[in-house]
RNA sequence: GGUUCCCUGGUGGAAUUGGUUUACACAGUGGAUUUAAAAUCCAUGCCUCGUUAAGAGGUUGCGGGUUCAAGUCCCGCGGGAACCACCA
């Protein structure tokens, strides 16, 4: 018997987890290294052979890490709340807390099946209450913050109170709500105390306030803007709709320019990067004021061409817009009221899906040019959005398409302001041309024309500059179960922090999960929940990201009863240096991850501005579903190749009973009753043949590849070395199992290498000659190379042509062999170990040294240039490297070949480039 | 509609960053070993012309450009992916 993976690597995990090998602490003498990987959320289906991609990245750039003398920190853990177990308690009665524990032991057994050098001993989950302890901590903490624009930074809310009593909030800048009023030092002192709380709402980091929220009625709960995609709910793919209502929100907007500049400090894929940035969406543009005729009011909206203001010819409120029901006139009352009950009654997905329909009222009302007086219509338009700047805008149908579309409707007069376009046809948006029509900015170009208006709002008080985001505060209540209770209790309805010592604020029991008769959270269910007899909790429970946006933190210090994590701690791992995980978390979690960060940053808590310094995003693995074709009304299947001459019904069969596109008739019928008598129209060659496609893995299309069975059936470390080997690891690719064989046979080739047939070592101690340094060398230098630059399936194929080299040199060297095997041990780890300890070393592969390479092993005398003729090769000859271009230049020439070539041509030029080419212009 | 990115053999993918394609692996074909199979090893492997061979020419989605030299840089077209999108 030969290699025998599963005896070995049974042998090792084992020994690895009996002695705590990968365990770590902070240590002063060694540098430090945070590898981190997204926690799974433990859901019911397993791991698939696409889950562990990631994991086998992380922990081969970890191994190679600790081999490269770093303290590593890698660490996994579980995001645990969260709706699936919600659902099947729901379904089942079963306590979400009792299928989480099952789901994670599931994942903890594949996991460990697979080798990876995991610190378990500082594993969190999300559903811990000690470790939530931690999520309720930062909320209040949040809570008892606000943002001061003029420091950029979180200060506490004392700060704010002090100021307010000494001069009022007139000189205060802070990132606040849009109708925050203005109040001096003597209003304040006059408010009660509910008022007080009820203004301060306005500042905190984590407030209340009734607005229009994502609600998903089927789902029984609000939304965050990432987790909603063109009006459905990203999970399940349920309708949602706009509610007014009363919610906790984190105000992620204040820190819109920080989470932006970030960017620029972090070692991120442009493409992600671009994403945020979008997400974030700075734009820079103007406030303006527009009286209204007989109101003291002004209306204020944000534009982000000030320089086409001459050409505003009506204006536009949202329907949510609070002015909308104050100005308009008796007359036009019916219309407007009407039109608002009808956008109310669409969903949000009607909204979109009717873009191509303007539609809009008049108020009646006007308001006056504040440059010219001149009256303009006000009216009312669902194409305004209530939540991006003031909900208002200045219609400028000549340079904005939408306008333009919305004047044309309504047979509203278009101005042209920018010469340039063909209003005829449509707007002219370019940001190109000379300024017309526009009083004093007459003949300024566009950027001279922006800046002219800035100057004259500023100047006559009718506006400033000013930068708006699109990004959005997110909603922080669930009316769900399963999730963090939020640590707040009302005192005659005000909501009052819960005193630290109190938490954790523990989930408590309920006889169901689904809302009350009376359609509160499902927490309001819980009996003696309270935190007096008068003062009961708050009933919502927190979203998905609050439990996973700080966790990088907590493995720092898991066990760490009194905070967070321990300045010590903190101040020696620092942060992440590297994060792998999916890219669908990019706007979600890795934006509300900076976010809290950035907080903690600011109150003192931790010592990086940012968490994750380097990310790499793996691809997804795909799976490659098989088809049988039922003839129609039958049991009849026909191969695929034969389908065309029948009528027939494609059907997913499982993958499992196919090999090679060929499927094993008796399994298939015995995979279903249904099928049990089953006839089959076959190939010529007796085969039936089934049809293929690449879709999602998943349950349901029956092509999940599970990675125990592959892990039975090749070994641990030929499924770690084959994902890698797949290519690149940011690509998503289908699996495709054939491929397997390749590293399986290597692996193989490792074991013969080092023994006989009777598992007899036959390496020797003998010295390595120059050829076989000089093969192993070039494997180092590749292998760090390619691990360094994550190129993964470069360093399976540079171990694999070292291999074959040394086996043509019959290289049975030990002191070749030993750095070979260190290099294999991120890649296959308990194939090393054993041949490691089979050579005689005391000590754990994973803990040798990462050899290095030396170029004195690498140097060549000789390199073979590719001699060409007008940039075409002719052929390859080797030249000396001591030679310099004038002395190659006479080589090449002088061949005869190359005699042969010219024939006697006229040579116009030469170019020698050392190391690379010859080539010759005639 | 906007932004970002991609396109290399039958397949997954390499290519010293502008240096003369297709490393490594899979599948295929031919052969060796074997009673046989498995396992292993060797050879072969882009296209066209050339009976074979020697050889010649072409070739990185298509077309053009820059350059002594282009898979790589620039422009246009075609195909695909991801993200954003009534964001004023």
């Amino acid at each position: 018997m030969s290699y025998n993976f599963n005896e070995i690597e049974k042998k090792w995990q084992t020994k690895w987890q009996e002695e705590k090998l990968f365990s770590v602490e902070v240590d002063q003498n060694k540098p430090k290294f945070y590898v981190l990987d997204m926690f799974p959320y433990p859901s019911g289906a397993g791991l698939h052979v696409g889950h562990p991609l990631g994991y086998i990245a992380s922990d081969i750039y970890s191994r190679y890490k600790r081999l490269k003398g770093f303290n590593v920190l890698h660490p996994m853990g579980y995001d645990a709340f969260g709706l699936p177990a919600e659902q099947y308690a729901i379904q089942t009665g079963q306590h979400p807390a009792t299928t989480t524990e099952r789901n994670i032991n599931r994942y903890r057994e594949q996991m460990d099946r697979l080798g990876f050098s995991f610190d378990w001993d500082r594993e969190v989950r999300t559903c811990d209450p000690d470790y939530y302890h931690w999520t309720q901590w930062m909320f209040l903490e949040l809570f008892k913050h606000w943002f001061n624009n003029k420091t950029q930074k979180a200060e506490t809310i004392d700060s704010l109170i002090a100021l307010i009593e000494k001069e009022g909030n007139k000189n205060i800048e802070a990132t606040c709500n849009v109708k925050t009023p203005e109040i001096s030092a003597d209003d304040w002192a006059k408010m009660t105390e509910e008022e007080k709380q009820n203004f301060l709402q306005n500042y905190r980091l984590a407030y209340q306030d009734e607005t229009f929220v994502n609600w998903c009625p089927k789902l029984g709960t609000v939304l965050a803007n990432d987790e909603v995609k063109e009006g459905l709910s990203v999970r399940g793919g349920h309708p949602v709709e706009q509610k007014k209502m009363k919610q906790w929100l984190l105000r992620v907007s204040a820190y819109s320019q920080r989470l932006l500049d970030g960017l620029d400090t972090i070692d991120w894929t442009e493409s992600l990067k671009e994403i945020q940035r979008n997400w974030i969406g700075r734009s820079e543009g103007a406030t303006v004021y527009f009286p209204i005729e007989n109101h003291s009011e002004r209306l204020e909206i944000f534009t982000t061409r000030p320089d086409t203001l001459f050409g505003a010819s009506f204006m536009v409120l949202a329907p949510e817009h609070e002015w909308v029901e104050k100005i308009t006139t008796p007359e036009q009352k019916n219309v407007v009221e009407d039109y608002i009950f009808q956008t109310k009654k669409k969903t949000e997905r009607d909204r979109i899906s009717d873009v191509k329909n303007v539609t809009g009222a008049f108020t009646g009302a006007y308001c006056l040019h504040p440059f010219t007086g001149k009256q303009i219509p006000i009216w009312v338009g669902d194409y305004v959005l209530s939540g991006y700047g003031t909900g208002a805008i200045m219609a400028v149908p000549g340079h904005d398409q939408r306008d333009y579309d919305f004047a044309k409707q309504f047979n509203l007069p278009i101005i042209e302001v920018v010469a340039g376009g063909n209003l005829e046809e449509e707007a002219y948006a370019a940001k190109d041309g000379k300024l017309i029509n526009s009083d004093f900015m007459n003949g300024l170009r566009v950027p001279e024309a922006i800046k002219k208006t800035n100057e004259e709002l500023e100047k006559q008080q009718k506006g400033s500059p000013k930068i708006n985001f699109r990004l959005r505060d997110a909603i922080f209540s669930r009316q769900r179960y399963w999730g963090e209770p939020i640590p707040i209790y009302y005192k005659n309805g005000i909501p009052y922090p819960l005193p630290e010592d109190q938490l954790p604020l523990e989930l408590p029991k309920v006889n169901s999960y689904l809302p009350t008769e009376e359609g509160e959270a499902p927490l309001g269910r819980a009996k003696d929940w309270k935190y007096s007899s008068e003062e009961h909790y708050e009933l919502t429970t927190m979203p998905g990201f609050a439990g996973s946006s700080a966790y990088y933190l907590r493995y720092m210090d898991s066990k760490n009863n009194n905070e967070l994590v321990s300045k010590e701690k903190n101040e020696y791992w620092e942060n992440v240096d590297l994060y792998v995980g999916g890219s669908e978390h990019a706007v979600g979690h890795l934006i509300y991850s900076r976010f809290f960060n950035k907080f903690l940053f600011d109150i003192g808590k931790v010592c990086k501005d940012e968490p994750f310094k380097k990310l790499i995003n793996q691809g997804m693995i795909q799976g490659r579903s098989n088809f049988v074709y039922r003839k129609k009304g039958t049991n009849t299947f026909v191969s695929y190749n034969l389908k065309k001459d029948h009528d027939v019904t494609p059907i997913h069969v499982d993958v499992n009973i196919v090999h090679n596109d060929h499927l094993d008739l008796e399994a298939f019928k015995n995979w279903r009753e249904e099928y049990k008598d089953a006839q089959f129209i076959l190939e010529e060659d007796g085969h039936y043949l089934c049809g293929n496609t690449i879709e999602k893995m998943s349950k349901s299309l029956f092509n999940v590849v599970n990675p125990d069975k592959i892990v039975e059936d090749y070994g641990a470390d030929t499924l770690r070395l084959y994902e890698m080997f797949l290519g690149p690891i940011e690509q998503s690719k289908p699996w495709n199992t054939s491929g397997i064989e390749g590293v399986s046979r290597f692996l193989h080739k490792v074991w013969r290498f080092c023994f006989d047939e009777n598992n007899q070592l036959v390496l020797t101690d003998e010295e390595p000659n120059p050829t076989e340094l000089k093969i192993l060398h070039t494997a180092i230098k590749k292998v760090e190379e390619a691990i360094e630059t994550f190129s993964l399936n470069i360093g399976v194929s540079s171990l694999m042509i070292c291999l074959n080299d040394l086996t043509k040199e019959n290289c049975k060297k030990k002191p070749i062999i030993r750095p070979f095997l260190t290099l294999l041990s991120s890649f296959a780890p308990h194939l090393s170990e054993e041949i490691w300890q089979r050579l005689g070393e005391k000590e754990s592969v994973c803990f040798s040294t990462f050899p290095s390479w030396e170029q004195k092993y690498l140097v060549e005398n000789t390199y073979t240039y590719p001699i060409s003729i007008n940039g075409k090769k002719k052929f390859l000859k080797e030249i000396s490297l001591d030679l310099n271009k004038e002395e190659i230049e006479k080589v090449a020439l002088e061949d005869e070949k190359t005699q042969s070539f010219l024939q006697g041509k006229q040579i116009k030029k030469i170019i020698v480039v050392p190391k690379r080419i010859v080539n010759i212009v005639i």
